[in-house]
DNA sequence: GGGATGATGTCAGGGTGTGACATCACGGTA
DNA sequence: TACCGTGATGTCACACCCTGACATCATCCC
């Protein structure tokens, strides 16, 4: 693997989270991440703004996956509708596949105060594009943020469940019955 | 003003907030705030565990409010009567003396992403702690998860509405009308 | 007067993140 | 084949963030 081999991206992401797992976040440096995946520090900076970044790839797809499923929704669907339409739309990242490798990240994530500040400011992003798709939609205000801040909350609770050690159900199914406790809350 | 004049955390405090506004959160080194508090770096590093923190000051207080709220609510609350209770305690916070203040320092935070992103953490702080004051009280998961979001949210948007420019209103009445609209949404 | 205590000052140093410039691989073009 | 962009990467310098270690100073108490 020389200057020029492709992937570069990736292998600053796959020896960043390995890293963060054996060492933890504040005891890996960027140098050290940069010279397991061959590449220089100065390197590591132009494709992540900074090192928390390197963890949190891939945000935007999430964002579009949300606000599409808003766009899809039915002509007559409700705040509500439109909410958990966004949090269903969203289930396709998160196959079986996929949840050995989610639950190492999360694992990294928990670790350490300031990813931990990073995802959430990642919630409240997505958080706040969904509101503006519901505004999109004819939702108006105050309704728009509560219904995505709910929204926001089940897909949260979701993730969390979902990774857990001893979880087998899909992340659509617990989405739906979260949905469901959370109706019946009012 | 001398090295042991008191208020030394206080200082730092304001002419943080006062070059946050003037110059922005990142055109400001912590050289630069002590300076004007008349201390030396070091001694803001005491004070405050970094530049970030000097603007988030008395968390402790509004956690302690939330969970007192809950603590202090009659025998029969449903969860939804905990949350909102939770958020009904900390009203006495936020009086008409402290608006423009709340306006200033909510100037700085919201200019700012590395200022929005500790907001984001210290809302999710707020968060779990009203969970683990609802475990206390008995409700069962996800309910508790799913009810602390709810009235972060309904805290969150509050707030945000008590200090926009034209608002007259107690956050207290705002509260009670985003409260009706989240039940609403069921 | 003298010691204990706690806040502050001084200094050194590693890590983070960025600007400026040089270098290298690759693709297109004559 | 030689040349020339173009973009990714490397090198270097530097300001700033944050911390450990030790010294200094004001205050309280005996």
């Amino acid at each position: 693997m020389g200057r020029w081999e492709p992937g570069a991206r990736e292998r600053l992401q796959l020896a960043a989270l390995e890293l963060f797992i054996e060492d933890g976040f504040e005891a890996t440096t960027v140098a050290e991440i940069a010279r397991r995946a061959e590449l220089t520090e100065r390197t590591f900076y132009r494709h992540f703004s900074d090192k928390r970044e390197v963890i949190f790839d891939g945000q935007d797809l999430l964002v579009d996956a949300f606000v599409a499923g808003v766009v899809a929704a039915p002509e007559d669907a409700s705040p509500r509708d439109l909410a958990e339409a966004a949090v269903a739309a969203s289930g396709s990242f998160f196959t079986d596949e996929r949840r050995p490798w989610s639950r190492r990240r999360q694992a990294a994530i928990d670790s350490d105060t300031g990813l931990r500040e990073r995802e959430s400011l990642k919630m409240g992003v997505l958080a706040r594009a969904l509101t503006a798709a519901l505004r999109d939609r004819g939702v108006g205000d105050p309704t728009a943020e509560l219904a995505s801040d709910a929204a926001i909350s089940v897909f949260r609770v979701s993730f969390a469940q979902w990774i857990a050690a001893d979880e087998t159900r899909s992340i659509g199914d617990i989405q739906v019955a979260l949905f469901a406790a959370q109706r019946a809350l009012a």
